[in-house]
RNA sequence: CGCGGGAUAGAGCAGCUCGGUAGCUCGUCGGGCUCAUAACCCGAAGGUCGUCGGUUCAAAUCCGGCUCCCGCAACCA
């Protein structure tokens, strides 16, 4: 007896901060349609996803809403499992940080990395962003906040622990440049450049600011923090140092680690450290895709209607959705998104090309024949070319597959779509039916289509789970006949196979008319436009302050007197102003706005008491005010005052 | 001179490793067909391959300068 080949392939742990959106299916859904694929192959398949639920947002999500934190993240990963169900997600098991066997392996973990030396008590110290979750250094923040959202910091000094990651550094840079871990490894030589050549920072691991987490066994005031307890997820999942599974030497190391752009730099440097550190075996792949933009923006909380899941996957079936993401997604590369090119995509390809072959096929075996193909066959012209197409096909997505290049795994099915609609075209077998004594002909004709949409609906099958066995039903094939087997076999299905027309696979989609409806659904949702809608949260949001608050504020208009661009800075401005009794120096990031010789001699209004600070190796002392306007940036110009006035 | 990636038909992309008639998908226009989900098939229009220069018999492709875009990093006081 031949043992089956496993095959390990992962999504990121999700946070459940909020509900899951069209970005977290992409990552599931292309490692999805990869396990069905496997599994179709053979392969003994683990397919994991999960959710990441320490960590103090979730703490202060909860308290907001007055509920543990428990609580509150049992509520949203029951709405990303059902998602999943939606989305029909076959993963093999769902991994929860705050499950017992977790908490118990990263525990261990975390003391095995302290007795190996290889984490320390330290101090950490700077600037925490609570809804980033991140630390930020002085030098990193934007007008004194978070540098990622623009939101208030505060000041955290912090006895932490640290993970010492410059003994992994040369391993890493060997594994990045040297081997095929990285996909697509163009990133490589950022990553190298970026992180490991200026020196790995060591990598703190704990936290005493919060309490929802993992506590740290051997130090009760601390809880492990988020990279540990996370990237552990990964083998504490097949049961690593605990007795919850005991999967881990049948499935480690993972052939696929998928993430979206964001998290690779954890996954390719972090993630490899932590397991050298283990002395365990390390991933093979880390695929790493980009993101999904909408209407070419980065996507954003408030176009979050337009593009939930749920409700296009209402509309137009989750196999649509599916194969619209995977179609569209290429390693490395963002892909857009919008529900124009959605709709037009899923027309053109799955109702035009592929859902109308079935019909037009199954129709004429229905009309000619009665639905059930007679036995005698006639080859003819067109066939070889018809056959070859159906039967290469198989190891060309194979290879794709491989790749982790589904986007180009389903183009190439779909040429073969194509070939078949036009093999209909040369063929013509409305003609041939018009001479009865050409029966065996048609009926050939019509059995090569048949056979080519067996074989591709079944390698379709792992994209789209739902309408393939539905096609795979109207042509009369059988379970057998459609396994991955078959799948560069012809001739299967049996000669007098029997077809039975139902309805359209994927109606076709009236263009305007539902962009239309999704529009008015999202302005419904919204109630007020989406630009009104971010600007009130963002108002809303800002904390009130008293009279003297704004009294430690010393607003004064001054003249500027010089400026030049500073030369290392892409966004800077050296300007020299007079704020009425001296010059000083202030830099202002409008460079991309402004000309040095168009601000010199016109007034502005300087923040005069703000602490000195060096930018790019210029002491800047005060700030400029300015509106920005979208992304243009006015400055606010007061040219017919006298510098040195105060303003209140 | 921080690190990388990119600029090819109206849109989105391939081709560049290894120089030799510029290709795909969508869209547009024209034709064909009538089995089919107003679907399908064929054809056409549309590109000085960002720019300038170099190597070469020959450059989208190799080399150098420049411009603009996008990531990351940094610095939008």
């Amino acid at each position: 007896m031949c043992k089956k080949k496993p095959f390990y392939i992962t999504t990121p742990i999700y946070y459940p901060s909020g509900n899951p959106h069209i970005g977290h299916c992409y990552t599931t859904v292309a490692c999805d349609s990869i396990a069905r694929y496997r599994r179709m192959q053979g392969y003994d398949v683990m397919f994991l996803t999960g959710t990441d639920e320490h960590g103090l947002k979730i703490e202060q999500k909860a308290a907001e809403k007055g509920v543990t934190p428990k609580q509150y993240v049992d509520e949203i990963v029951e709405i990303f499992k059902s998602l999943w169900q939606f989305m029909n997600i076959s993963y093999d098991r769902y991994i929860r940080t705050t499950d017992d066997y977790h908490i118990e392996t990263v525990q261990k973990i975390f003391k095995e990395l302290y007795d190996r030396g290889y984490i320390y008590k330290g101090e950490y110290k700077g600037k925490y962003c609570t809804p980033c979750e991140s630390f930020w250094t002085e030098s990193q923040l934007v007008d004194g906040k978070c540098p990622e959202c623009g939101r208030e910091v505060v000041e955290a000094k912090e006895e932490a622990y640290f993970f010492k990651m410059a003994p992994f550094a040369e391993r890493i840079e060997k594994l990045l440049t040297e081997t095929d871990f990285l996909q697509p490894k163009t990133r490589a030589v950022e990553l190298v450049n970026n992180f490991i050549k200026p020196g790995l920072e060591d990598l703190c691991v704990s936290r005493t600011s919060f309490t929802w987490g993992i506590p740290v066994t051997f130090d009760e005031k601390h809880v492990v923090y988020v990279w540990i307890d996370a990237l552990s997820n990964y083998i504490s999942a097949l049961g690593y140092k605990n007795d919850a599974y005991n999967d881990f030497e049948k499935y480690w190391p993972a052939d696929v680690h998928m993430v979206a752009k964001d998290i690779m730099r954890f996954h390719a440097i972090v993630w490899p450290a932590m397991l050298m550190a283990l002395e365990l075996p390390l991933p093979k792949h880390l695929a790493v895709h980009g993101w999904i933009t909408f209407n070419g923006q980065k996507m954003s909380k408030s176009l979050g209607n337009v593009v939930d899941p749920f409700v296009l996957g209402k509309r137009y079936g989750a196999d649509a959705i599916r194969y619209h993401i995977m179609r569209e997604m290429a390693l490395g590369a963002d892909s857009s998104f919008s529900n124009e090119i959605m709709i037009n995509r899923i027309n053109s390809d799955l109702a035009n090309g592929f859902g109308n072959l079935v019909s037009r096929t199954v129709a004429m075996v229905e009309k000619y024949f009665g639905g059930t193909l007679p036995t005698e066959r006639e080859s003819g012209e067109f066939d070889d070319e018809l056959i070859t197409a159906a039967t290469s096909l198989r190891s060309s997505v194979d290879s794709f597959i491989d790749k982790t290049q589904l986007n180009n795994a389903l183009a190439e099915i779909f040429k073969v779509v194509s070939r078949a609609n036009k093999y209909i075209d040369e063929t013509a077998p409305w003609i041939i039916a018009k001479d009865e004594s050409k029966r065996a002909r048609l009926a050939s004709v019509l059995y090569n289509l048949l056979e080519t949409i067996r074989i591709v609906s079944t390698l379709l099958s792992a994209f789209m789970p739902t309408t393939m066995p539905k096609a795979l039903e109207q042509i009369g094939a059988c379970e057998n006949c459609a396994s991955y087997e078959n799948a560069d076999k012809f001739g299967v299905l049996p000669a007098n196979v029997t077809v039975k027309k139902v309805d359209a696979l994927f109606p076709r989609i009236d263009v305007d008319k539902e962009i239309e409806e999704l529009n008015s659904i999202i302005k419904n949702n919204a109630g007020e436009d989406e630009e009104t809608k971010k600007l009130r949260e963002e108002i809303e949001g800002i904390a009130q302050i008293g009279i003297d608050d704004f009294c430690k504020v010393d607003l004064r208009v001054a003249e500027i007197k010089a400026c030049e661009p500073i030369k290392k800075a892409k966004k800077l401005l050296k300007l020299t102003v007079f704020d009425g009794v001296k010059e000083r120096t202030v830099a202002s990031g409008i460079a991309k706005f402004y000309k040095p010789e168009e601000l010199v001699g016109r007034k502005i209004i300087l923040v005069s008491n703000l602490a000195p600070a060096k930018l790019c190796g210029v002491e800047s002392c005060g700030m400029i005010l300015a509106a920005t306007c979208g992304e243009d940036v006015k400055v606010i110009f007061v040219d017919d005052m006298t510098a040195g006035s105060k303003i209140s």
